[in-house]
DNA sequence: TTTTGAGTTGTTCGA
DNA sequence: GTCGAACAACTCAAA
């Protein structure tokens, strides 16, 4: 009767793991783990809001685990020094995985891998969680893809793996050595957290109640609504997929199955923009520090201004739209995606600070900061990026928000101060600056049009690439 | 090898 | 108020 260890890393589910799948298949018994070692990210190991999350996830994995009659086992510390006394005290004679694409981890999965063999376990790796492997897409010339349409144009023309139905081990082991989840201080020491467990639920179950509501609520009008800051009209998925609660694969699955629906295409292509990310971290892996384009390693960035992004980061720049985004990701460890890009836009363009700062702000506040998403957006809107916007495209943060926040609802939930004003007043805040004072909001800290002109002259400076 | 067509999400200006 | 053009060239992907 051999055991195998699984281990459980942004693979926070059940149905549609492969690796478990495989292991369950091959084993009579196995021990499920998670080995706590943020170490091993180096230097974008998770932030808080992501901390939050990941508690509550491996809380929810915890109880089915239990509801089957097994027990996650969790420990802390070095990755492969921990793996190899589980697998030596249990008796295991292989080790599944599923592959993840951050340079870090594939550097620590090597090493871990080679331990591993070297002690003489077998070791199985998986794919992650994405439609296909990185480097099974290529173009003619075998090279990545840096254009997003032809990548999608391939994307769809491959067939959709099938889903896995939920693993049954035959028999789960259940050790009663590992540790609980709260040992690990992934929660705040100070209670910020009430807002972001009044939005999101962690774990499984509440990423298949996710699917389901924006399935038959949001999807078929998801073309219109999506652009809307104040609608539910996304799919509040991302996080779920961060942490591997549900899987592209699944997704697609349950789009296809309710095809009675308008077109998803829409909404699938943002999938597809996850997979580009995620393909191009893993042939690009410079690109969380260093621009795609290097032509724009000449960029004349102002100078690093702490007091300048803090206004930016804590919601105090005297621009409505971009204050509530960032309001609304402090409070909830989320923003709205079209809000991302205007605040991303603001920093980049109006501030002209270095993208790298808001990548950086965004990872330790978003509950699905993603280092593939993460590193793609903030490029793709500073213009570095690949198939980034073409420079010149600066958002207008009042234009934004008079086209996309009409009535203003979105500026006045998250900037309740302003709740009394007729919309017109925060979308043309720089005329009202008395009536934005009496309520206690600042001043606009730079003048859009004028700051959007000197950005403009800025990147006209850049040499020719 | 060379050529050709195309390229997430915008804004502003002038007719 | 509405509409189309300009904003820049460049690089990518595929024929």
């Amino acid at each position: 009767m051999s055991t195998a260890l699984i281990l459980f890393r942004r693979d926070l589910r059940l149905a549609g793991y492969p690796a478990l799948s495989a292991a369950c298949a091959a084993h009579a018994s196995v021990l499920p783990v998670y080995v706590h070692d943020p170490d091993a990210d180096g230097t974008w190991a998770p932030g808080a809001a992501s901390r939050w999350w990941l508690h509550h996830s491996l809380v929810a994995l915890e109880r089915q685990l239990r509801e089957l009659g097994g027990r996650l086992h969790i420990s802390h510390g070095d990755t492969t020094a921990q793996v190899l006394t589980l697998a030596r005290s249990s008796g295991a004679t292989a080790v599944y995985w599923s592959r993840r694409y951050e340079p870090a981890t594939i550097a620590r999965d090597s090493a871990l891998k080679a331990a591993l063999r070297a002690e003489g376990l077998a070791v199985h790796s998986h794919p992650g969680n994405l439609w296909y492997e990185p480097w099974a897409l290529a173009t003619d010339g075998g090279q990545p893809y840096r254009v997003f349409t032809p990548f999608w144009r391939r994307l769809r023309a491959l067939p959709p793996p099938a889903p896995l139905p939920p693993a049954r081990a035959q028999h789960w082991v259940a050790r009663d050595d590992g540790l609980p989840v709260s040992v690990l201080g992934l929660l705040p020491r100070i209670c910020w957290d009430s807002g972001l467990a009044a939005t999101w639920i962690p774990g499984e179950a509440g990423a298949q109640e996710q699917l389901a509501i924006f399935a038959d609520e949001a999807a078929k009008d998801y073309a219109k609504l999506r652009d809307l800051p104040a609608r539910r009209g996304t799919s509040r998925l991302s996080a779920h997929l961060h942490f591997g609660e549900i899987t592209p694969v699944q997704i697609l699955d349950h789009l296809r199955r309710r095809a009675a629906q308008a077109d998803p295409g829409l909404f699938l292509r943002e999938l597809g923009w996850r997979e580009f990310a995620h393909h191009l971290l893993y042939h690009f892996p410079h690109t969380p520090q260093a621009n795609f384009n290097p032509r724009f390693d000449a960029f004349p960035w102002n100078a690093d201004a702490p007091a300048v992004l803090e206004r930016w980061q804590r919601g105090r720049t005297g621009i409505p739209l971009v204050d509530a985004g960032m309001r609304e990701m402090w409070h909830t460890g989320w923003m709205h995606n079209r809000v991302r890009m205007v605040v991303a836009s603001f920093l980049t363009k109006n501030l002209r600070q270095h993208w790298r700062h808001g990548a950086r702000w965004f990872w330790d506040t978003l509950v699905d900061a993603d280092l593939a998403n993460n590193t793609l957006g903030w490029q793709w809107v500073a213009g570095c990026g690949a198939d980034a916007a073409p420079y010149f495209r600066i958002f207008n943060p009042y234009l934004q928000a008079a086209r996309f926040d009409r009535d203003a609802a979105y500026i006045k939930r998250w900037i309740p101060e302003l709740a009394a004003l007729p919309a017109k007043v925060p979308h043309e805040a720089w005329k009202h600056p008395a009536a934005l004072a009496a309520c206690g909001y600042p001043t606009p800290m730079v003048e859009v049009a004028a700051s959007r002109d000197m950005a403009l002259a800025a990147w006209r400076r850049l040499p020719a690439g």
